[in-house]
DNA sequence: GTACGTGCAAATGATTTGCGTTAAG
DNA sequence: CTTAACGCAAATCATTTGCACGTAC
């Protein structure tokens, strides 16, 4: 049971993500891959990103539509500008085991993971105020 | 400034939304606010939704690619099915006063809410095991 | 009165699907 | 071997856009 046939398309796309922040979209993912696998499909990494985050080996974050995915190891954060979409990681050891502490509380469910997302605007779209704002990368 | 024209399409997707805590999708809030305006278009919908979001007014959430909204009212979390991508609320305020906490000593950022999202496996998809899974709903 | 919102239909972009072929276990 | 995965092209679905007309302030 929970077989996972690991072929050649799936393997480098995991190691692809392996340690990779960017939060890479399918798009991004079949670019890089393909300069391994030149014949891989487009179709397969799709079907592949599904498939790899349903089995909880990949984490899926969708923004402005658009899913994007990151590997599913350290437990961390997102900010995220509620006008532009931009999205930041940030790290809190603190915040991942409250949460946690409290999905143990809940009955009846399976968490295997967990993860807090802040909204705001980032500096960009914050507009004049440079004080208060975050800064959106890339 | 940061006025907000206050159409009657504005008028009715804020009040059906209010109180609503079934994440709808802009299908779904098109169908419901058509029987008060019939003649509104769901591009119209597309577009106020986008609106209200950047405004503040409602927010969005995204479910395996699909944008779905709820009031911004009582701040609250989400867990998440993995598999089948089903949401279900659950509040903590406890939860939350500590995220926000926790987001007023990072610098240079501008928060205005926070939610947390927990994902697992529901009982549906988790399949036999019901001692451990969520329900999944509508 | 004027800028902004609306409705419609067409365009776009992301994601999925059908199907004959290929490869993992 | 045999079933699941691939590659490709076509299909689908969500969302956006251009434009002529209407309306909130």
């Amino acid at each position: 049971m929970a077989q996972i046939k690991y072929t050649n398309q799936r393997v480098e796309i995991l190691d692809f993500l392996k340690g990779n922040t960017t939060h890479p979209t399918v798009e991004q993912v079949y670019e890089a891959v393909k300069k391994k696998l030149s014949r891989i499909s487009k179709a397969t990494v799709y079907q592949n990103m599904k498939f790899l985050a349903e089995k909880g080996l990949i984490q899926e974050v969708n923004i402005k539509g658009v899913s994007r995915f990151e590997p599913n190891l350290e437990p961390h954060h997102h900010l995220i500008c509620r006008k532009c979409g931009k999205i930041f990681d940030f790290e809190s050891k603190e915040l991942t085991e409250y949460s946690l502490r409290i999905a143990k509380k809940l009955k009846g469910m399976t968490i295997e993971a967990s993860n807090t997302n802040f909204y705001g605007l980032c500096k960009k779209c914050k507009g004049g105020n440079k004080s208060f704002a975050f800064e959106p990368q890339n």
